[in-house]
DNA sequence: GCACTCCCGACCTAGGCAGTCAAGAAAGTC
DNA sequence: GACTTTCTTGACTGCCTAGGTCGGGAGTGC
């Protein structure tokens, strides 16, 4: 039930990108603008890469850039493309999950979880992050000050 | 963001303690139940013990029971007993953590996916979860067919 | 050809996950 | 008080992931 590291690095990078205007981002910049290990935030951009996210270009004037426009990119596809699947319970989907006994309903429960975690994280695009205008149910969440406190 | 085997193991064990009526039950029992290895069972139990979840007792007739009524034990508690703070990003809260450049709304969202975990964890009861009844935000979330497909 | 930049496998350390084992302490029973 | 049952606790395991570093290789532009 945490964000990784990675997750939280693929995201920001990613938003440096989708602000970038025209033309191949190198990772070095994106690692200064973010504070991002350098090298590790390469093996980032690999991934991120394979899963057809960014484009990237060698060579001198070489670079990152975004595969798609950034009104297409959410952040549930990031996420996924470096953690894997989200809210999976015992590295498994929680619908082919069989519970029995008195936890019969739990299934229910972690299916709501990744539910829940869906309609924010798919609803929020690169576009949305940068330019700061969140879609309504996400920024009604935030909105509430009961949010911001630790518990 | 995924559930760890030991919540949802947690999980299960506290539901089968709700459902037993009056005495301490055995560890031995709960991990027949709901088919835990029961040594590591037992570590769980510990772990909930010590947040104040559960109470045991040693000894012939002894055993594991709930120290609160079921309907006032919420399963956001137990995971928090056993895996830690719900959603933080790279270990620390999501509140505490200051993102600059194009990043700057990331921690709405983060803190919005907590948010999102929360209004269902926070409102499921054990006692919920044992009689089958959910609470009805839980329960529309789990009823959308698209939530109980693969992504 | 050379500078530049990404590509990618190897490696590292710390810590968590999932689990086992065995000894010990407490409580109930007779 | 002896005995059994059952929980308690610490130590320890093997494996994997997270987070990160290093260094060479390979493609690109000039």
């Amino acid at each position: 039930m945490r964000v990784s590291a990675k997750a939280d690095y693929a995201v920001r990078a990613a938003a440096e990108l989708a602000a970038a205007e025209e033309g191949p981002v190198k990772g070095e910049r994106l690692a200064e603008a973010q504070d991002i290990p350098l090298q590790f935030l390469e093996h980032i951009l690999l991934e991120l890469k394979h899963h057809g996210i960014v484009r990237a270009r060698r060579g001198a004037k070489g670079g990152y850039w975004l595969a798609r426009p950034a009104d297409e990119v959410t952040i549930a596809e990031i996420v996924r493309a470096v953690e894997g699947p989200i809210a999976h319970v015992q590295s498994t989907p929680p619908e082919a999950i069989e519970y029995r006994g008195n936890s019969k309903h739990l299934q229910e429960v972690w299916i709501a979880v990744r539910a829940s975690l869906r309609t924010v994280l798919e609803q929020v695009t690169l576009a949305d992050l940068v330019s700061g205008e969140l879609p309504e149910v996400v920024s009604d969440l935030a909105a509430t000050p009961d949010a911001w406190v630790a518990r």
